[in-house]
DNA sequence: CGATATACCTCATCTGTCAAGGTATATTAT
DNA sequence: ATAATATACCTTGACAGATGAGGTATATCG
C-alpha cells in the first residue's frame, strides 16, 4: 500500500467519480470496491476519503443524502452531478496525456 | 503546464534521476531538456527543481560538484550515484505496477 | 545601456495525504 | 452477558511536495 501511494497521489477524485459513474455509493462501499478492484493492494485512507467527498461536493461533482436504512449503521450515499461527469471526463483526457509524458520523461536516452 | 502538473507530482525525483542516468549534467540543463522531451509542454518550476535536488543529494541518490567554466554564469553539476541508480530502477518498477493500478480503478463498469 | 538569456538560490504558502483520535450500531464468538 | 469484530461515519493536526515571488550574478544582443 505505502508504496504506490505516493504515485496514486492526485488520482484520489478521479478514482472516486469513477466508481460513482455508473451508480450512487456510499462511502465505505466506495472504499472496498477500490479494495477489491485492485485485488486487495490498495485502498484510501478513511481521513483521505472523507476529505475528498468534501472537496468534490463543495466543487459540485458530488451531490450527498442519508440512506434510509432500518438497520445497522447510517450511510452518505453520494450521486456524480452533470458536472461531476464532465470533470470526470477531463481528467481521463489529462491521465492519458500525462501518461505519455511520464512514459517519455523517465525513459533514459540509450535503449539496449 | 496547469493541466497535467498535479498528475506529474510525485514523479519529479524520477524524472530527474532520469536524466542523470547517462551523463551528468546542471539543473538549468536538466530542465530544457525535459521541455524538448516534452515538445515544449513541460518543465518543472524552478522552486520544485532545486528542492527535489536537495531531497536527492540527501538520500544520497546523486551528489553534486561545480563546473569550472572559465565564463559565463557558475553551473552546479549532479551526479547520480550507484543508490541513484537502484532508486532509479525501483521507481521505474513502481510507476509499472501504479499505471496499471490507476487504469484499473478510473475506468467504468459498463463499457460499450 | 537596457533587455534578454543563462544559471543559481531561498522563503512563505498552499494543497493533499494520513496518523490518530472519536462516535454509533449490528453481528459473532466466548 | 459481554467482548471482539465489522460496518459506517467524522475531525483535527502534522507533514511533505509543489510553487509563486523574490533574490543574486554573468554574458550577449540590439
Amino acid at each position: 500500500m505505502s508504496i504506490a501511494a505516493d504515485l496514486l497521489r492526485g488520482h484520489t477524485d478521479t478514482i472516486i467519480l469513477a466508481r460513482l459513474m455508473d451508480s450512487d455509493n456510499y462511502g465505505y462501499e466506495i472504499n472496498k470496491s477500490i479494495l477489491q478492484r485492485t485485488g486487495g493492494d490498495y485502498e484510501l485512507k478513511e481521513a483521505t476519503l472523507y476529505t475528498a467527498f468534501r472537496r468534490l461536493e463543495q466543487a459540485g461533482c458530488i451531490s450527498s443524502y442519508w440512506g434510509d436504512e432500518q438497520t445497522g449503521a447510517r450511510r452518505r450515499y453520494y450521486s456524480i452531478t452533470t458536472a461531476g461527469r464532465d470533470t470526470y471526463n477531463s481528467l481521463i483526457s489529462e491521465w492519458k496525456v500525462a501518461k505519455k509524458m511520464i512514459d517519455s520523461l523517465i525513459e533514459t536516452e540509450d535503449k539496449q
